[in-house]
DNA sequence: GACGGATATAGGGAAAACCCTAATTGGTAC
DNA sequence: GTACCAATTAGGGTTTTCCCTATATCCGTC
C-alpha cells in the first residue's frame, strides 16, 4: 500500500517513515509538513492511507485537510496521529472523514495495525476511547459550536474562567466581580461541568490552551 | 556511540530509534518516556548520549533530569529534542548542562550531525538560536542574578513551583514528589517569599511569564 | 565550631475550597 | 403554560489551604 505521511516536524516525519518502510506491504511515497502540502500531495500520488498528525502549526491542520481530502480524494483513507486523547478531538476528525484516530503514545505494532485495519476497509480508534465515542454518539447530535469556548459558555463564566485558572481565590473573584463566593463556586462548578474537565490542573490547561491567560 | 532516547511518544521514540540505529557509528541501547525513566536507564546503561525531549508530560520534564543526569553521570552528554525554539527554554536547558539543542523541526541530517558534534566534545546549537544566545550571553551578568529562577530557587523548589501553578493541591504534590503536605506547604511559601510573591496569581504570572508551565 | 541553606516535617487554628443539594428571578422558545 | 438557561444565592459538611511557629538532619563554607 502506498502511504504518504504529514507531520509538522522533520526529524518525526522521517522516524515513522523508516518504521512504516521496514514493513513488506508499506511504502511511503512522500511526506509533508502540514495539511495544505498533505492536500497536493495526496493529489499527485493517491496514495492509500494518509497518516496525519492533527495539530501542525503554523500550517494548515489535519483536521482541515482530512475534511477537503476525503471530499476530493475519497479513496485515500486518513489516519489521524496525534498527542490529543481529549474526545473532542476525536469527533471532530471521525466527523470530518477520518478513517483511523491513533495516539503517539501508542506502541508501533499499533500504528502499524490501525494503518492495516484501515487500508483493509475498517475503522481504527485507540480502545480507550472507544467507550467515550459510544457514550457521546448517545448524546444528542454534536454540533460545531461546541468546540469553541465562546459558544459554549457564558459571558458569566468567561470571566471567571481565567481569573480561576490565574489562581485567584473564590473570594478575591467574588469581591471583583461583586457577587458571592457561592455564585463563583457555581460558574466555576458550571464551567468545568461544560468543558467536561476533572480537575483544577485541567481547567488551567484548557485556560492556557485557549489563550486565556493573557495577563 | 551508545544512545539513550527519551520521548513521552511511543512510536516517535521508535522513530528515531530507527533513524538512529541506520547509522553505523550509533546503537540505541534503550528508550525511556519520562526523565526519572531516563534518569535510570542513564545510571544503567551509561550512554554517550542521551537524546531527551523537553517536555514529558505527565512525567518528569526532560529539564530537571537533566540536571539530576549531568550532576550524577557527567560523562553521559544531553541532546534536547524539543519543538520549543523560544530562547528562554534554550537557555534553561543550557544552564541546566545540556550540549545540545535541537529542534524536532530538523531534518535527520541536522539531527545526526548534532549528535556527532557532542559525541566529539562540542556543544550543537540550532544556528536559528545561535544568534539570540550570543545576545543573551552580552545581557546575562548584567540581569541573571535578579531575574533567574534557576539562581534564586533551589532545584526542589523549581520542581514544585510549575505544579502549584498549574492549579495542583498541595496534597496532590505530595503524592506527586514522595513528601508531606507540610512540606510542600514549606517550599511554595519559601518560593514566594524569595520571588517576593505575594500572592498565588502573581506565582502563576511569574511562572508562565518564565515559562515554567509547559515542563 | 558556627552559620546558613536545602530538605523534610510537625502542630494548630482559622479561612477557604470543594462538593452536594436546593432555590429564585428573568428571559426566551415552543 | 412549560421547559430551559443564565445569573444569583443559600445551607451544610468535609477537606484542604493558609499562616504562624517550630524542629531536625545534612551539607558546604568560613
Amino acid at each position: 500500500m502506498k502511504i504518504i505521511i504529514a507531520d509538522d516536524h522533520a526529524v518525526v516525519r522521517s522516524g515513522f517513515m523508516h518504521i512504516l518502510n521496514f514493513q513488506a506491504d508499506m511504502e511511503v511515497v512522500a511526506t509533508a509538513a502540514d495539511g495544505l502540502e498533505a492536500y497536493e500531495l495526496v493529489a499527485k500520488h493517491r496514495p492509500d492511507i494518509l497518516l496525519m498528525d492533527l495539530s501542525m502549526p503554523p500550517g494548515e491542520s489535519g483536521l482541515i485537510a482530512t475534511g477537503k481530502i476525503k471530499e476530493d480524494f475519497p479513496e485515500t483513507k486518513v489516519v489521524i496521529l496525534t498527542m490529543y486523547d481529549d474526545e473532542e478531538y476525536l469527533f471532530h476528525v471521525l466527523k470530518n472523514g477520518a478513517s483511523g484516530y491513533v495516539l503517539k503514545n501508542s506502541p508501533d505494532e499499533e500504528l502499524l495495525s490501525a494503518i492495516r485495519t484501515v487500508y483493509d476497509g475498517g475503522t481504527y480508534i485507540h480502545p480507550s476511547m472507544a467507550t467515550s465515542l459510544v457514550r457521546q454518539f448517545v448524546k444528542k447530535d454534536f454540533d460545531e459550536a461546541e468546540t469553541d469556548p465562546y459558544k459554549m459558555l457564558s459571558r458569566r463564566e468567561i470571566e471567571v474562567l481565567p481569573l480561576v485558572a490565574k489562581g485567584y481565590g473564590n473570594k478575591e473573584i467574588a469581591e471583583m466581580l461583586y457577587i458571592s463566593v457561592k455564585t463563583v463556586e457555581a460558574h466555576k462548578s458550571k464551567i468545568m461541568e461544560k468543558l467536561n474537565l476533572k480537575s483544577r490542573p485541567e481547567l488551567v490547561e484548557y485556560a492556557l490552551r485557549k489563550k486565556f491567560l493573557n495577563f
